[in-house]
DNA sequence: GCGACAG
DNA sequence: ATCTTGTCGC
């Protein structure tokens, strides 16, 4: 496919390769059976500019901490929303470069297909590395859904241009809810089940949390010693 | 033109 | 994303 690891684009370039991009993405089940799960998060250091990428892996379905990695790198995207992976794919891939043992699925911090032109951030990841991905967000970028209920578990679609392109899932009892899609070689359905598996006692699925927790930790680790 | 807008 | 204390509610 076309230049899959094009990065020094401008704006309505990258725009470009998403609508390419985004045709090479496949919804189908997540597989059954795997034994690494892996989770990708990102944190930015203000004060140096750079980003701090974070890949967890853990085994399935126990969800034990297998490995980590992380590699900070200097920013070359700017956040424009629509274009988020851009800044956070490179550091990413080199992330899970660094594994020893690569996940089979990854969870991803933001939208998969939930996204204008259908490239969120876990499509082109997965797309890139070549692994099932599940897009997993904290906010909702684009479409739109009925209210949904208060009860932990409870779940409605989220629709853009008439079409279902994720969940809006109630992860916690009252608490705002988070953005499932499928990002690549997911669809729906498995994408919202290996979410609600990872659930633990907060809000954001266990995996993610601690990739958060991670990329925070690594953060002030630069920031401290000024 | 106006409002929305992952991380 | 990150800066930040107390505070309301389950």
């Amino acid at each position: 496919m076309t230049c899959l690891h094009a990065w020094d684009l401008s704006p309505k370039e990258a725009i470009e390769l998403q609508r390419e991009l985004a045709q090479h993405v496949q919804l189908k089940p997540l597989p059954e059976h795997f034994e690494v799960l892996g989770a990708a998060d990102i944190g930015y250091v203000a004060r140096t500019n750079q980003l701090v990428a974070a890949m967890l892996t853990f085994t399935w379905p126990d969800l034990q901490l297998i490995e980590t990695s992380h590699v900070v790198s200097p920013i070359l995207f700017p956040y424009i929303p629509g274009l988020l992976s851009f800044r956070e794919v490179p550091p990413l891939l080199e992330a899970h470069r660094r594994l020893k043992r690569p996940p089979d699925i990854l969870l991803c911090d933001g939208q998969g297909i939930a996204h204008p032109r259908k490239l969120g951030l876990a499509s082109h990841l997965g797309l890139c590395l070549g692994i099932p991905a599940v897009g997993c967000a904290k906010k909702r970028l684009c479409g739109e859904h009925a209210s949904l209920d208060f009860h932990r578990g409870s779940y409605t679609p989220l629709i853009l241009r008439e079409e279902v392109v994720g969940y809006v899932f109630r992860s916690r009892d009252g608490v705002k809810p988070i953005y499932i899609s499928p990002g690549h070689l997911a669809d729906l359905e498995s994408s919202r089940e290996i979410v609600q598996h990872c659930l633990g006692r907060y809000r954001i699925p266990e995996p993610l949390r601690q990739a958060h927790n991670l990329a925070t930790q690594l953060r002030r680790q630069i920031l401290s010693p000024t």
